[in-house]
DNA sequence: GCACGCGATGGGACCAAGTCTCATCACGTA
DNA sequence: TACGTGATGAGACTTGGTCCCATCGCGTGC
């Protein structure tokens, strides 16, 4: 087979979301998905410690990415003006070109409960690195998870608008709206 | 074998927690919670569509509580005062009596990863049952899902605080100082 | 008292996820 | 040319989870 070709791992994620969109996550194999990406499906579970993992690549840079725009954030910045740099920040990572690639996988993810309950768990992590880079800017508690949790909700809108198929806006004008929206929200809360 | 004998599920999920405390969730195979539940494989997963289930029984009533109890908040209660009147509600459910089966079941749960991925799951139907009860009392849509993460946040942070072993004070009471502090925390996020 | 139906169970075949071990292969280097 | 290294292939094995069918206890009507 093509034993020794270059790109495994990006064969194996292509081949996934290519197998997923023909005909189903549940109804696809591994060894499937090995097989179309030329390999062996124990290769595939040594690049991927589940066959889920194969759509969340990039998930930890994600999250480096937005713990290093909170902790680089100007050293006057209330917590959510760090976070809105960071979800501006994001825009480096959620490009025109990926656009078509997130709405396709972003169908799978969300016709898929296991996939959901995956994404969760990534959220979590994404929402505990904000926190934890809030709190080494000062923040103290319930503030800095409050606002990590603040900050996830922002970045799921607006993830959710851009990827839309119909949306043409850039990454970072679409998360600054939400972050407004969100704020301006928060006021409606207790009053009314 | 005891077959016949009644309450089932209820032995299962006995029978589960026991060995996941004895010999830890991964080395505890769903044939053999069976087997100390007397009863057989196959009646496990009739009761319970994954071995991770066997630990949640009870959230939907957890959500219809909560839901109801935002739509029995009285009309003119803002969107907190009906979080805060659905947090005391639960105290319900967690009574002094279940404090010990709370604690040790959290210790399981925390301890695996794929069981924090399933209450993850099960915290964001309670977050969505939320949001959707406030949609009802007529708060729009930023704010309703914005207040059900809040909310959820505080119900979170009430029953770790709950379940901690050296804890001795009540539900309602831990829960109310919780959502306190999140709502003083609010205020300092775009301040400073 | 008996036949019948219904719902819950046991048993086991079966598939796919995931683990593990060992042999194999390509490539660089001495 | 021999050797070491790292990635791969192949396949056995365990377990979660599904499915089908026979069986059992119990209630009901006759």
């Amino acid at each position: 087979m093509g034993r020794w070709q270059p790109n495994a791992r990006e064969r194996l994620e292509h081949a996934a979301l290519e197998l997923f969109v023909e005909r189903g996550y549940e109804s696809t194999t591994a060894a499937e998905i090995a097989e179309r990406a030329g390999l062996a499906k124990s290769t595939f579970f040594r690049h991927f410690t589940d066959k889920r993992e194969v759509l969340f690549g990039g998930q930890d840079a994600l999250n480096g990415l937005f713990a290093d725009a909170i902790a680089g954030a100007p050293a006057g910045a209330t917590p959510v003006e760090a976070l809105g740099a960071a979800l501006a920040a994001m825009a480096e990572i959620f490009v025109a070109e990926r656009h078509a690639w997130a709405h396709r996988r972003q169908a799978v993810v969300m016709g898929n409960s296991d996939l959901r309950e995956r994404e969760l768990l990534k959220l979590a992590a994404l929402t505990e690195a904000m926190a934890d880079a809030l709190r080494r800017r000062g923040v103290p508690d319930p503030a800095a998870s409050l606002a990590a949790e603040l900050g996830c909700l922002a970045f799921r809108n607006a993830y959710t608008r851009w990827a839309d198929p119909a949306n043409d806006r850039h990454f970072a004008d679409v998360a600054r709206q939400e972050l407004d929206d969100l704020m301006a929200a928060t006021a409606t809360l207790t009053g009314r």
